[in-house]
DNA sequence: ATTGATTTCCTAACAATATTAGGATATAAT
DNA sequence: ATTATATCCTAATATTGTTAGGAAATCAAT
């Protein structure tokens, strides 16, 4: 048997292409092992089991979404940057709607590592609305503001609760410049 | 054999205990025929398939969220009625997590009568924010940005994102102040 | 009441899935 | 070259959803 230098990585980037063009429901170790040119049992050597697997794809979901969170508020600040990173939120999870639905599908208390890669998503709105007060509490309450808008509006929209004809895109504008109104009138201390 | 009188119905509700007490993941037809004190194979004579049930358990769900969503909004008006939803809405997602989540596991578009389901709780965001406006455009606005709000925040909490030792109920009684007096800030037509 | 039709539930079997045990061989380390 | 380790395999197992076909309880009609 010729052995080919698969990594833990390159197991999960091949599910997460499966997940995508499948379905997350639809994934199975067979499927995978087979787009690996491997047996279901030799995947084994890489992850411990399907949990694992599970938990791996939410953290790569979590790392990419991060990733063009940050790419989109780079060099920018306050409005400028909530909108950014709003437009790429939304955009990570439309054109990877299975990916995005992982991240809630695993319970994030049960791995370390999901906690960890939520609070850097987090942490990224944290910096961007700390530059309007440098109150934490303040700070905290418009992180779960906004986190709370942008996660429920696109779960809303990929569930279909959005399917009634009018633009879901200016509806997401429009949601966020109220809110960056809102924000700016506070006259913080 | 002795035959009880078993229906879908009572099937479903079975499921929806097993689901709350052991969780999502963990409900099988065997388990489910075991707590019914029937066969497996006996569970076809009242659902297609798993699938079915789930669609079904989706459809329960949303009946229970849309009865106490009602419940608390009579004889409410505009924000007193707002506020009352927000914090039922949140109280049903808390007491009943995994049939919350269940809501948004399950594709809607496939199911007829799950978008229906959906379109009725959707329906009384729609009532009580055409108390405010009569224009459409608005209405359906606002309510997106509301249900996203709700939405967005209960998953993120269930799913353990404001596990960070700030009062969560406090977060959201605040947001839905904020989000009311945005509202009552516009200068409707 | 008796017959016939329908419904409920069963046993038995099957396919798909995740998983483990134990072994062979390719690769790496000494 | 020898040893150790890592990768992959075959084989077997438990769990799960599902279907086929049949027995018996219930219901409907005479």
């Amino acid at each position: 048997m010729p052995r080919q230098g698969l990594t833990k990585e390159a197991v999960v980037k091949a599910a997460a292409l499966l997940v995508e063009e499948y379905g997350f429901e639809n994934l199975t170790l067979h499927k995978l092992a087979a787009k690996l040119n491997i047996k279901p049992a030799s995947l084994y050597t890489h992850i411990k089991g399907i949990e694992e697997l599970y938990s791996s794809l939410s953290h790569l979901a979590l790392s990419r979404l991060r990733d063009e969170m940050l790419d989109a508020a780079a060099e920018k600040k306050q409005g400028e940057a909530l909108r950014a990173i709003a437009f790429s939120y939304h955009g990570y999870a439309r054109q990877n709607p299975e990916m995005y639905r992982i991240i809630l599908k695993v319970p994030h208390s049960n791995f370390e590592n999901l906690v960890g890669a939520g609070r850097e998503v987090k942490s990224i709105l944290f910096e961007i609305l700390s530059q309007y007060t440098k109150e934490k509490t303040k700070i905290i309450y418009y992180s779960r503001y906004y986190h709370s808008i942008l996660h429920g509006f696109v779960s809303l929209e990929t569930a279909g609760f959005f399917d009634d004809g009018f633009s879901v895109e200016k509806s997401l504008s429009d949601i966020v410049n109220d809110f960056i109104r809102q924000l700016e009138n506070k006259q913080f201390v």
